[in-house]
DNA sequence: AATAGACCTTCCAGCGGCTGGAAGGTCAAT
DNA sequence: ATTGACCTTCCAGCCGCTGGAAGGTCTATT
């Protein structure tokens, strides 16, 4: 019995992943993945292989550094893992989120703040860079 | 009469503005600024460019890109300029914050709810990996 | 069999916004 | 005279891709 049929090259894998081929080919330079190869030298994906990288799309567009996705991808293949290695992950990712919405929302606030004052008319004089040069009243 | 006494080189002026020494550096590279030189070739910062770097790290830890921080350092400096103008800056800055905001808090969401339900422990079973490989309900 | 076009390969360069380090000049204090 | 803190320039690297050049390979059509 014959086994590969069919070759999943790398425009199917990007197709099946959601991955851009050239983010793919950059996942495997920084060590990511290691796809077979054909006699051709073109890159051959196995199912397991895309599995692969519909993890690494997932949990990159949570918001998981790379690093952070290396990590989550030897858990996810590590048949082993404790359940816990990856929720401390996932919650150090949590609290730097709650972070940064955080600090958005400041952000929000004075600008927000600083839009409203703005008369936003032909007149030269203007709170918004009156604040961006230190002289206003907030904070 | 003599003008200038007191020299205010890279080091005080990035004391006084809260920037880096190497930022201040770049901001003159990518032609933000340009200050006066002293006969040894040392960097001489005025009251006035130092006002100018603080307007700089004020926009920009206000989330305005080096660009943006640009056109509003030139409306500064514009004695003319048309409070609209930025206006319009600030507005459509506003509006990107907010956008970041609401996909940072659907991210919250969705990292919480997988968190919520990994129990955490010594067992190979997680749900933050079946999500992240696919099999999970959410979404 | 030749050719076109769609794929594939590697390599190199650049984005933004810095940041680090090397190699060397200058200055003030000891 | 020497130390050490500053300053200078230049070059390289960070992250996470993305674009492009130059060339090889495959498939379909003429």
């Amino acid at each position: 019995m014959e086994t590969e049929i069919f070759i999943m090259n790398i425009g199917i894998a990007s197709e099946r992943s959601g991955l851009p081929s050239k983010t793919i080919r950059y996942y495997e330079d920084i060590g990511l993945l290691r796809p077979a190869r054909t006699d051709n030298g073109y890159r051959d994906y196995s199912t397991a292989d895309i599995h692969r990288l519909r993890f690494l799309q997932r949990s990159r567009s949570l918001g998981f550094s790379v690093d952070e996705c290396r990590q989550l991808l030897s858990l996810y293949q590590d048949k082993d893992r404790e359940s816990a290695d990856v929720k401390a992950i996932a919650e150090a990712k949590l609290r730097e989120i709650d972070r940064k919405i955080a600090e958005l929302v400041g952000l929000r606030g004075l600008l927000h703040h600083l839009v409203e004052h703005c008369h936003g008319d032909e007149r030269p004089d203007c709170p918004i860079i009156d604040e961006l040069a230190g002289e206003g009243m907030v904070q």
